[in-house]
DNA sequence: CCGACTTTGTTCAGGCGTTCACAAGCGGTT
DNA sequence: AACCGCTTGTGAACGCCTGAACAAAGTCGG
């Protein structure tokens, strides 16, 4: 076997790449044992091109003619993308966002645990979601250090999110998710990506808008026959 | 009032368009009067002049030498991302998440407004989440139609999830935040934006791994003084 | 054994986004 | 009225990512 090759892989590949793990791992529940790039493509909603070259990154891992061994792109996706091994991850602010995502079902099976919840709210701690008893967020440092977490999900108000982020990052923590509408600063080394709702529906918004203002000509009352995809992203 | 230029604003752009309308407001509560690009960006986590050309898309509307009037720059940004009317949304897939996002506080400040939650579970329908009460998936065509919702939120598991969009396209809807783990199909006219958390752990886990294999050195176990900001995206 | 077809992997050009650096303009001060 | 400092707006260079076309390679059929 030879070694994974660790050159940089640019992170909006990195993210397709885990689509493509998703996508291949459905196609392996089904007894597929091959799929072709363009196949993948369409299911991935991308580039049959773009597949192929995110995909070289990791060195040949396709048999020309054939197509790709599903078991095998996907054994060597999961292996460049983490491992396979679990990675304990901490959330902190356990309110409806939060517990949705801790009882979220699609993170086990992709060897993410959350290992705890932690909130401040008194009445929330306590009280159990998908398995774990919420604690409060002054034992985040025990937490921490027992558990080993590596990464650390944010869902609190905006006004704490920083000092929450800080703390995690002293505990150790060096990934973080954060879902708090504001800009975290972190030191160099820690790595923070940012899901922002308001953003999306903003945008979608300003789409809305500029479809109305701008061309009045394309407004299908009828939808029309599918023409592969669009607009998707 | 010149008009507004509708000249063709890159989408990134918008985005970030976004964030900097969320941190005007939140100067406007503050009482602040004008703002430079400079403080502005390190609040929004953005280069000053990426934002100024970010900005410059809107044509003139900074004074030189001063910086930004907050209420100004918040009021044109308002109108440029779909201005301040009302949007309303139809949610369909009212599990954890959904319930969530129809609870979230910021979205009606910004000016959308869930006006139907709808889904297929027989326990769920009839249950009040936001003020809201959960209807039956079969209403959907009726929602839209009624409420002109141009907004459509997918929260559905990932196997109904094409449906539901072919349902919320054919209906009228032609904005759509999907939440499910599948590329969408829709047909020209219509945008489709994802949030994908599952990809969002597993790109923090690829850095993660990065982090630990290739390079032994800078690994801060003391947090350094902030060097104003770092990974954050 | 050979030829043709299929599919991958790569190379090349194009566009987009980001960054730096500088000129233009405005307010405050003397 | 003129100067000076500060900040915006813009022009250009750089790098990255995307999309398409081409060569290499392996398989299937005769």
């Amino acid at each position: 076997m030879p070694e994974s090759r660790p050159r940089n892989i640019p992170e909006a590949t990195v993210a397709r790449l885990a689509v493509y793990l998703r996508v291949l791992a459905g196609l392996a529940d089904d007894g597929r044992s091959h799929v072709s790039s363009g196949e993948l493509a369409t299911a991935a909603g991308v580039n049959p091109a773009g597949l192929r070259k995110d995909l070289s990154h990791l060195g040949p891992c396709g048999v020309r003619g054939v197509g790709y061994s599903v078991a095998g792109l996907r054994d060597r996706l999961t292996e460049t993308l983490g491992g396979a091994r679990s990675r304990p991850c901490v959330l902190v602010g356990a309110g409806r966002l939060g517990s949705a995502l801790a009882d979220y079902s699609g993170f086990p099976s992709r060897g993410f645990e959350f290992v705890a919840l932690l909130d401040t709210d008194p009445a929330t701690v306590g009280s159990a979601v998908g398995g774990l008893t919420v604690r409060p967020v002054a034992e985040l440092e025990t937490v921490v250090a027992e558990t080993r977490a590596s990464i650390g999900v944010i869902t609190t108000p905006a006004e704490v999110a920083q000092s929450v982020c800080d703390r995690l990052v002293t505990a150790g923590v060096r990934s973080i998710l954060n879902f708090a509408p504001v800009a975290l600063a972190v030191p160099a080394g820690v790595d923070v990506r940012k899901v922002d709702l308001s953003v999306e529906l903003q945008v979608l918004a300003f789409l809305d808008q500029q479809r109305d203002t701008s061309p009045e000509l394309g407004v299908p009352d009828v939808v029309r026959p599918l023409p592969a995809r669009a607009g998707a992203r």
